[in-house]
DNA sequence: TGCTCATATGTCAGTTCTGGCATATACCGC
DNA sequence: GCGGTATATGCCAGAACTGACATATGAGCA
């Protein structure tokens, strides 16, 4: 349920036998601990267009959220400890509409 | 940006003088944090219509939820203490799609 | 009224998240 | 090669979230 890291240790397992599928959330993930990581990348990469459309880098983006460049880099990088909250809030504040912040939601499977 | 509390000292002003709208979201809230509300609001209904369907007592929810029956009417009511985060993996637990829950933000202006 | 079931509200200790700092990597013009 | 800019990674103290418990409110019924 936690789902931080179990790297090493299934990785291993991953790259033995495949079933029919491509993606790795057969790692040991339920169906909808599976959908919470695709969305949390979907709304990454979705914060990282956005961020490209208006033309910032990561600094200014981060002033703009009163947060620090590590954390933008880290909200684009999917990475675990950003928390899907942060990354809606962040989108809002840079200007996505809840509709628009939905449709990524489309795009999860 | 915190925006847990700011009840009382800010729901007196807010009697006071009114604007075009409706919404308490001129309670000091910029647009992005009235939206995020918003949402959360939004995906609170959802929860609740869902549980219904499946025609279970928050009980019961709390128990597939790995949670409590406290939490699951906190999430319910749209309590300030519960994260977007919280409501999407729950629904998801829930059996919701990623689209399902995608078009709930669709409906939050 | 008293009893039961379903839901709501208050509180809190333990966990998770977040901002910020330090540092590392990568690309570019000089 | 060396500076400069943009992005990535590791870490941690302070803040926010969560499950759990206690308790309260409320509807339905005998």
């Amino acid at each position: 349920m936690t789902l931080k890291k179990k790297t090493t240790k299934e990785a291993r397992r991953a790259a033995t036998g495949w079933r029919s599928g491509s993606a790795q959330e057969f790692l040991g993930l339920s169906d909808d601990e599976a959908s919470f990581v695709a969305i949390r990348l979907h709304l990454a990469k979705a914060m990282q267009a956005h961020r490209r459309e208006l033309r910032l880098t990561q600094v200014a983006t981060a002033k703009l959220l009163d947060s620090s460049q590590s954390r933008v880099a880290k909200m684009e990088a999917g990475d675990p400890t950003v928390s899907v909250d942060l990354l809606i809030r962040s989108l809002l504040k840079l200007g996505a509409t809840p509709s628009r912040i939905g449709r990524v939601f489309g795009q999860c499977g």
